[in-house]
DNA sequence: GCCGTTCTGTGCGGTATCACACATAAGGCG
DNA sequence: CGCCTTATGTGTGATACCGCACAGAACGGC
């Protein structure tokens, strides 16, 4: 069986009443999301909106140095450009597909026009754009604070939570990127984690296999953080 | 001479026309805000929006087990309540007045009719929010990449860009609780920087003494943020 | 089935920061 | 002035992560 594809695949676009969706539809282009693409760049120019349905979108930062971090990570739970909405058009990170998939875009301008009617998708924008402020914030408090084997559990069900399945296409080399660590960090406490029984990996293929023992070895982040998107979106009730 | 307070100390409410001025001057307040004063509490409901002028003030989130790490900081180039526009009414988030001072408030009620209405407020305040994204995002990336010397040098920086003259009310103890680290920490660092002659302090008050000095010292977040602002509230000049 | 490439595992010394324990110093106030 | 509180300075050992170097293992194409 064939999935097919729809725009309400996206969360987000899920939630619109039926009048508003229709009106949006025929703006609503399907687009491959391809592993690695740069969906922005930084102080890039912007010309679509994203809404990605089986695609996960990192936001990072790269340093002068070349080391990066993540700064949050979107999936079908949201929309990718807010920068279009908030009014800067651009923003110093960068947007990079994680793991492929689909996803719908919308032209800036049409965005635009919709969004300064001020119904229900300024309204859903703004939301999403509160809870993944709140991702933001906490991973900030999260580098900060909490061990790399915390980070990583928090990173493997965020990540987890807006694509469909059990399992993560993504080397501990892409990881580590994300993470702003050593790739051997990754590997040791990865290992940890499937000594433990919670997920079994091999050759750039992740499945977790224990998610409670998992939300259990996370910090309190990941909570924060999942508590905020179901209170600020809640029909967006992740896969 | 006693400076007069006003509203355009502010320099989000400076930035409106005379016109959305005149509008809103009656509904907005003077207050005082005084040192350790919760602007708001993490999940707390939030009844006025608040315009710093000359007090500082630190979004931070305070884990489970008592540590501390800010987010981001507010002073009179912008605003405190984000959430209340954005659409959640609460954070997981503190705001709490760093240094002591002044601000005017407006009614969450008008804000929300005001804000509606999608005029020049609403689009102050989103593309002010945008900027605390990129605040809130290099401070995520800071604290994974930088070394703690780097980090004081942001922290102090950010702090006087947002408040009048060039001292600091503020003990190492609590520069440590903001940036999340020990207070020894932040007494080595700042002795060494005290040591080349960019700072002094004493006993809860430092000064910069050589402001330049400090900007080639700093890592490069400080200047990412500072430039966002710039471009995102270009007459928000900070003093 | 072989071989090159990619992914994962491991060991080593270095360093920044940690937690904890005190020592010193600088005001505030009687 | 003397005393108490608060702020800052310093030392010691532990630890998490770093950078680097290289070994082994799994897959993919020929």
């Amino acid at each position: 069986m064939t999935s097919p594809h729809s725009p309400k695949q996206n969360h987000l676009l899920a939630t619109l009443s039926e009048e508003e969706y229709n009106h949006l539809l025929p703006d609503l282009d399907l687009i491959p999301m391809p592993l690695g693409w740069a969906v922005y760049e930084s102080g890039g120019h912007l010309n679509y909106l994203y809404f990605p349905t089986t695609s996960l979108v990192s936001l990072l930062y790269v340093m002068e140095s070349g080391a990066s971090a993540e700064i949050a990570i979107t999936g079908n739970d949201g929309l990718v450009g807010i920068s279009l909405f908030m009014g800067g058009d651009s923003t110093p990170s960068r947007a990079v597909v994680q793991s492929a998939g689909n996803g719908y875009r919308l032209k800036a301008s049409v965005l635009k026009t919709e969004f300064a009617l001020g119904g229900q998708l300024q309204h859903l924008a703004l939301r999403y754009t509160q809870a993944l402020i709140t991702q933001m914030a906490q991973t900030a408090v999260c580098n900060r604070h909490h061990a790399l084997e915390q980070q990583l559990c928090r990173w493997l069900l965020l990540s987890l939570d807006r694509l469909p399945g059990n399992e993560l296409l993504m080397t501990q080399e892409l990881i580590a990127n994300m993470l702003g660590v050593r790739r051997e960090g990754v590997t040791e406490a990865a290992g940890k984690l499937q000594a433990d029984g919670l997920i079994h990996y091999s050759r750039g293929r992740i499945t977790v296999l224990d998610r409670p023992k998992l939300e259990r070895r996370v910090c309190e982040c990941y909570a924060v953080v999942k508590k905020e998107y179901d209170r600020l979106l809640p029909s967006t009730t992740l896969i």
